[in-house]
DNA sequence: ATAATATTGTTGTAAATGCAACATATTTTT
DNA sequence: AAAAATATGTTGCATTTACAACAATATTAT
């Protein structure tokens, strides 16, 4: 039916979308470093992820970290030293986890930081179209669903 | 017009297609792994590159491999002692520059390598239609453009 | 012409990341 | 009940990656 020829590497979708991210990365960073943030990006997503899943533990933290447990566990440390997360053991499912929730302090700076980025990440926005957006949510959740099929992660 | 509204990180086309970009890079470094083959994965991208782009400088590698020059560098170390690639000074825009080019031992790694990942990489491209295909190198090409107009990659 | 700047590639080093091994506790199997 | 398997988090290490400094050469500015 559609004749599946092999591209060179520079022409897969893999490659193309690999270049995408390493660009936004590189934006969010260079953001990241010119407004001279005392967390760093990571820890900055941790915080947004934490804040949105209150009681949540550290292995699916991880899982949307997109980091393995023993980064995760890292960033945490540096995260609870500064007091914007504590941890605390509880049980999931019956087993003993580490849960954690977002401190009064780590809620100021995460909405001091996101204050700030939202005039770059709006003033970059603007060169999208309500339907490219939605269009490119659609495309990536119907690939990410055939991945997530074949692949395991092993977080 | 459009309100612009801050989403939280995993909400984020970054975040989805950077989950989409690590799962595809898991899926081939796993195929890579179990093929057993005596060259890495961005050996085999650098000389599909190289075999395609005869006579390109390091530079010019290093862009396409999205890497920066030092480690393409040090990938090119690795090509050149397993005799897949010769390295020779030559100049462009009169200056010295390193170009490159494949050996027929190169060309028959390439096509050893590219015939045995084909099998693996049609039966998991079947789940998508072509034109799924298509729509998705358009969007992230003017994702890409609106990108590469902001930021500097700096290699 | 001399100095300053830019391009290309290499080296060294620090940071990020992933992975395997381990410790602990719980569940499942036998 | 004992043993095997599973889940969770931590530690250590090896690999990858990024980045800055350097060397060599060429271009541009003064």
């Amino acid at each position: 039916m559609t004749d599946i020829k092999l591209k060179h590497y520079t022409e897969n979708i893999h490659y193309e979308m690999e270049q995408t991210v390493r660009l936004m990365k590189k934006l969010q960073l260079q953001m990241f470093q010119k407004l001279g943030f005392d967390i760093s990006l990571d820890e900055y997503a941790a915080l947004d992820i934490v804040s949105i899943n209150a009681g949540i533990c550290q292995r699916d933290l991880a899982k949307l970290l997109l980091k393995d447990r023993a980064n995760t566990g890292r960033i945490l440390d540096s995260l609870e030293e500064k007091g914007l997360v504590t941890r605390f053991i509880d049980t999931k499912n019956n087993r003993l986890v580490k849960k954690m929730g977002i401190t009064e302090k780590g809620y100021r700076k995460l909405n001091e930081i996101t204050k700030k980025i939202e005039v770059h990440i709006s003033s970059f926005a603007g060169n999208f179209s309500h339907d490219d957006v939605e269009k490119m949510h659609e495309m990536l959740k119907k690939f990410r669903g055939h991945l997530e099929d074949v692949v395991e992660m092993n977080i």
